[in-house]
DNA sequence: CTGAAAGCGCTAACAT
DNA sequence: ATGTTAGCGCTTTCAG
């Protein structure tokens, strides 16, 4: 690897001279420059981007820190974050907590050693204590689709009005006349969207009993797993909200393995809006997350906060939205 | 940011000791020792790798470069690979190509002034060309999932053998007894699952005529597409080959929205076996590959190329198997 | 317009 | 057992 060093020593000049001929910086004659570029050209020289950030103290890298790439919900938004990235000259590390906070602070330790610029932290991949440490430590974080309700006063934030998606959620099967709900939720990472839900029932006078509500783990198996659980109740539930999509496609799978019929038997509906839920049979009704809008604004944000400080307080709640297709009606028997 | 040199400060001690005793490596004394470990414990130091890195030439990253990660094929695979990295001590860049080669060479690059220390590059992510002088040039870079027959003699990979895939495919639709059969491709990137299919056919007398080979680009929207245009024909093909499960969720989608039914009118078989196939309805019948083990295998090979320079002309081609699920059957008109 | 020199934080020889 | 020193490759004053 040529240095510049080595085209210093090839055109017979100083380092700061070809430092201030690439960089365009300084001031340096026409035709050393000339000569300077070309030797860079023949040596097959590229700039040191590590020796760089040593001096700089920047290495133009975010890590954006999902609980698990494999949840649908995540590419979309990584694919997002990636290109926005890339277009500020910025990379990107992937890192997958699998919501274990022991590993999203081992994690975050070794970023922090590489000097990460920023992290975009996203759904309850880590430990809110530990965030907010690292973040009052100086270190450039945004909260995107944060989980939820521990309020984390003070880090920028990208999210999504869950309560207000439970809320549309719960709404949507009252009016079309369901009466016997259930939920799958991911507690107690997701319990917004549990709230909302629950109140607007409570308020036509429908109670959420222990029984009806269940635990996932936003997995595709784990919302089978309790969609059968749900099932085993008589008489049944007329409808169920599952609280990510890929826990309603894995209810779908359970419901229709017990061989009832959606949304005739049964209603579920969704939240996320991943990709394959409009096109699976029945076709899915959910709440959709504007997903793009959540990386733009979350990446803009993070990379705001490299250059105005002040910036930070800002916090943007991006509205959820309901899609009605083909996985809910009116309940037969009521 | 506490650096050794404060910890040095602080104790009393030369940089070189406290390096030292940090590492392990040299002699220092158990007193000495331990009032380092606790400067550096109050000072709250961290290592720096940046200073680190650009001392070893060497920076514990690696590059995962493939076409995109919307794709449901690929995020098991790079949840598995950030895995496998980050116990060897690796994080790892993420970075889409969209199959844009020009982008693909301008990431490498940058990659390369980062001094990323190895590349894991799937799919059709990259142009051969550009891999091979690259790794001609002493970059350490393993092909995963690799597409296809442009044999890159010489370049450690870990892939399919998708020539064998293309003949299950097509096996199993032949033993179902279906003759007029089409394919849904996404060349030229995918050309060898085509011909193994093709030679299977052939070999029974029957032929895939250009009307019955469809262009995809590996997207669900693509697969629906291509169905739409191959129902068009009168008779239409009774069984459908997509290259891709993400494009056989679009082509039956397609299918159903035409108010054929899967598999009495028309038989559907994908390939990759990604997890919403086993889970919508119908099933999907799929040839499927061992994405774990592409990930696994591929990190490992990369692994091995930072320590024995050697091991790299090792290739290992994985078989692919069927799943035969619902959405496949015999035709009933023949 | 060009050069010399310091330093980013660390590692590893080599002295002491 | 500890200290000194010389880099890794770059950027940035500050002199000439």
């Amino acid at each position: 690897m040529a240095t510049i060093y080595d085209i210093a020593k090839a055109v017979g000049v100083a380092k700061s001279t070809v430092a201030n001929a690439l960089s365009g910086k300084g001031t340096v004659s026409e035709t050393t420059r000339q000569r300077i570029l070309q030797a860079a050209q023949d040596l097959g020289y590229r700039p040191n981007a590590v020796a760089r950030s040593l001096y700089l103290h920047k290495t133009f890298t975010i890590a954006l820190i999902i609980p698990n790439i494999a949840n649908p919900f995540y590419p979309e938004i990584a694919g997002a974050v990636e290109n926005m990235a890339r277009e500020h000259e910025y990379q990107v590390l992937l890192c997958n907590t699998h919501q274990n906070f022991d590993l999203g602070r081992q994690q975050m330790e070794r970023f922090i050693s590489r000097w990460v610029d920023g992290y975009i932290i996203m759904g309850s991949s880590m430990d809110i204590a530990d965030i907010t440490q690292y973040f009052k430590h100086g270190h450039p974080i945004v909260l995107c689709d944060w989980q939820e309700n521990e309020s984390p006063i003070g880090i920028p934030q990208v999210s999504v009005d869950f309560y207000q998606a439970g809320e549309l959620a719960a709404k949507h099967l009252l009016e079309l006349g369901h009466q016997r709900i259930a939920i799958i939720g991911d507690e107690p990472q997701q319990t917004l969207r549990l709230e909302g839900f629950r109140a607007v029932l409570e308020k036509s006078g429908i109670a959420l009993p222990p029984s009806m509500i269940q635990q996932g783990n936003s997995t595709l198996e784990s919302g089978y797993a309790a969609a059968k659980k749900l099932l085993l109740h008589e008489p049944h539930p007329t409808a169920i909200f599952a609280t990510t999509d890929w826990m309603a496609v894995g209810a779908m799978d359970a419901v229709l393995d017990e061989g009832l019929h959606i949304p005739q038997d049964i209603s579920i509906i969704g939240l996320d809006d991943i990709v394959v839920s409009a096109h699976i049979r029945p076709r899915l009704t959910t709440i959709a997350v504007p997903k793009l809008q959540l990386a733009k604004e979350a990446t803009e944000l993070l990379l705001n906060q490299f250059t105005d400080r002040q910036d930070s307080s800002a916090s943007h709640l991006v509205e959820p939205y309901i899609i009605v297709r083909q996985s809910t009606a009116a309940p037969i028997s009521i």
